[in-house]
DNA sequence: CGAGTCTGTTGGGATATCCCGACAGCGTAC
DNA sequence: GTACGCTGTCGGGATATCCCAACAGACTCG
């Protein structure tokens, strides 16, 4: 049976409010494309270790910070599939 | 006549491909928010430089990284105002 | 005119980041 | 069992970031 977000539902958007959140949606669109980590990192010139605490939800300063500009802006961000 | 996007129009998204972009939206909100880079770093709790560097779309790493692993997942960035 | 406000930009230095290599854990397959 | 692939996590060090202070330019107001 399907879950909350498999391959029928793979176009709603994910709502980015902390850096947990771009992690869980950027290891759904890797697993999703069929990548490891060593081969989604390599394609985007970052090491593999970054990725991976990326996708861990690792806080880092500067995403903090955007993301409470945002929040103080009444801001949302969504990541989706960009169908092109 | 309207222009690209004026007061009537401020809810449509922005699409966010690099740091330039995210710079344009956030100037927008804070604008429209009626506030200047002073106190809109102050409320983030950040830098009046750094804000407007974010702004004039000072390109930064971990910045760009992110955004390049978003476009080699072929996912796309948007930000709209949060109607909560 | 000067005074005030807002923003862009720079330099310097404390701090955070990120890459790399290594290791461990967990599956899976043989 | 061993071997392999994938991921999480740690140390160390080169690099990038970000804050702060200061200054300049553009603008408005008196």
């Amino acid at each position: 049976m399907p879950t909350d977000r498999d391959e029928a539902g793979s176009r709603r958007p994910f709502r980015i409010y902390t850096p947990a959140s771009l992690g869980d949606a950027i290891r759904h669109y890797r697993t999703e494309a069929g990548l490891t980590q060593a081969q989604l990192a390599e394609m985007a010139g970052l090491g593999r270790s970054y990725l991976s605490e990326l996708e861990t939800g690792k806080e880092t300063e500067q995403l903090k910070r955007i993301l409470r500009v945002l929040r103080q802006l009444g801001v949302r961000m969504t990541l989706d599939e960009a169908d092109w």
